[in-house]
DNA sequence: TTCCGCAACATTGTCGACAATCGGAGTTCT
DNA sequence: AGAACTCCGATTGTCGACAATGTTGCGGAA
């Protein structure tokens, strides 16, 4: 995978990540309080590092701080989803159309092999997941990267996908998109291919807009059998 | 002005927003080194707190830290800049489109206001600076609140325009583009006006361009000087 | 009974000291 | 002379203890 970061360096980092890992998994629940003495502890470290890992998640937008009253994991609601996928779109629309000038041939030749590669995967689970598997993630990010924008990959990467990652731990039981999420990806390459920035600006907007609308779908479900 | 935040809480805080302040106005040149213990000590405090600020700006893109090595103010380079300036491009865009249909006509009519008492002060100061001063950020902020998403506030409040100012404390001596931003403005706010999303969407990634055409011309004149 | 205040507890915020690591000056070997 | 090695000072990373702040539950008064 892309878009992990194996190398250990700080004390702070390590919690960073491992906080991350909980939190996204789902292992750590939305809105739980995060006690640092506590955390500490489990991680066999002072509570210093702990402290600057979670000032570190705070920027990542995984957990929120309220000044002397702790940290607590982000709660992603309708709202806070919403206005994620919107973002989301911008961005990723926006890089989609640079990288349609900026890729080269063989990137985008890669491109198109990955999503041979998550097409047999799809028929092999017969339709499991895929829209809310890592594979997804991958295309998005290789076009991020494409972009050969720093701050757009960096924004997307090491915020936003943890965010979509966390939302698809909690509801990756439920919905089947694979099929037109798999389709929309070709069409979107074959803009990339022939360099027409405008269309695959266009074309990742809709994807994005298209994915919104079946989450969106998921959580009216959700809260109708909770209620 | 609405961005800056005078609320003091812990002293990581504080120290977040002295360090902010001194960094975005060239108190601490681009590059400088951040030491620690000293900056503890200017600002009376220990090395922990001034360390979580350090994490903090970290996350808002005004220092990179390097492990092992210390923290430095990062460096604006042209490249940097240019990335800069196609995300907000991206986010601007997508902010003024959602704000066409979600901003109260009130809210239009503060912003036409604003800007009327802008031109005055344009007109007062013979054409100083504009498009350089915090009135200009002013609008856009006001956009990014019409758009109602709060993850696009944040990002274009806290991260963004942090480093816009940092970038026109660099370079405001020189560029005059008042009329045209201001012409612009009025443009965009008209759009909103009409409830033309799409428009007002369009409107604004021109006059985004149009600001780094003006930055990237400046940037360009400075290195042949300075050459 | 219910609401308010107060006290004891739990948790966060902060500090100073110690350990680990990095960069550089001086030295030595080829 | 140039390069690499080594040691030393400086800086960052980490920890444990203390202070400040929030929270909780108990008891008393209306």
């Amino acid at each position: 995978m892309l878009l992990d970061t194996p190398q250990q360096g700080t004390l702070a980092d390590i919690a960073s990540r491992r906080l991350a890992q909980s939190i996204v998994t789902g292992e750590l629940a939305q809105g739980q309080k995060l006690n640092e003495a506590e955390l500490a502890e489990r991680f066999g470290m002072g509570r210093g590092p702990l402290r600057e890992a979670l000032r570190h998640l705070e920027g990542m937008r995984l957990v929120k701080r309220i000044p002397n009253a702790g940290a607590r994991v982000v709660v992603l609601d309708r709202k806070t989803l919403s206005d994620l996928y919107t973002v989301r779109e911008a961005l990723e629309g926006m890089a989609c159309r640079i990288a349609a000038t900026q890729m080269s041939d063989d990137e985008i030749a890669q491109l198109s092999t990955l999503l041979d590669q998550d097409e047999k995967q799809i028929q092999k689970q017969a339709g499991k997941v895929y829209a809310q598997s890592e594979g997804d993630l991958d295309f998005h990010y290789q076009i991020a990267r494409g972009s050969r924008n720093q701050m757009l990959m960096d924004m997307l990467g090491s915020e936003q996908y943890q965010l979509l990652r966390m939302c698809r731990y909690r509801t990756s039981r439920n919905a089947q998109r694979t099929q037109p999420a798999l389709s929309q990806h070709r069409q979107i390459v074959n803009a990339l291919a022939n360099r027409d920035g405008e269309l695959a600006e266009l074309l990742m907007r809709r994807h994005i807009q298209g994915a919104w609308r079946s989450i969106s779908e998921m959580i009216d479900k959700e809260e109708k059998e909770t209620a």
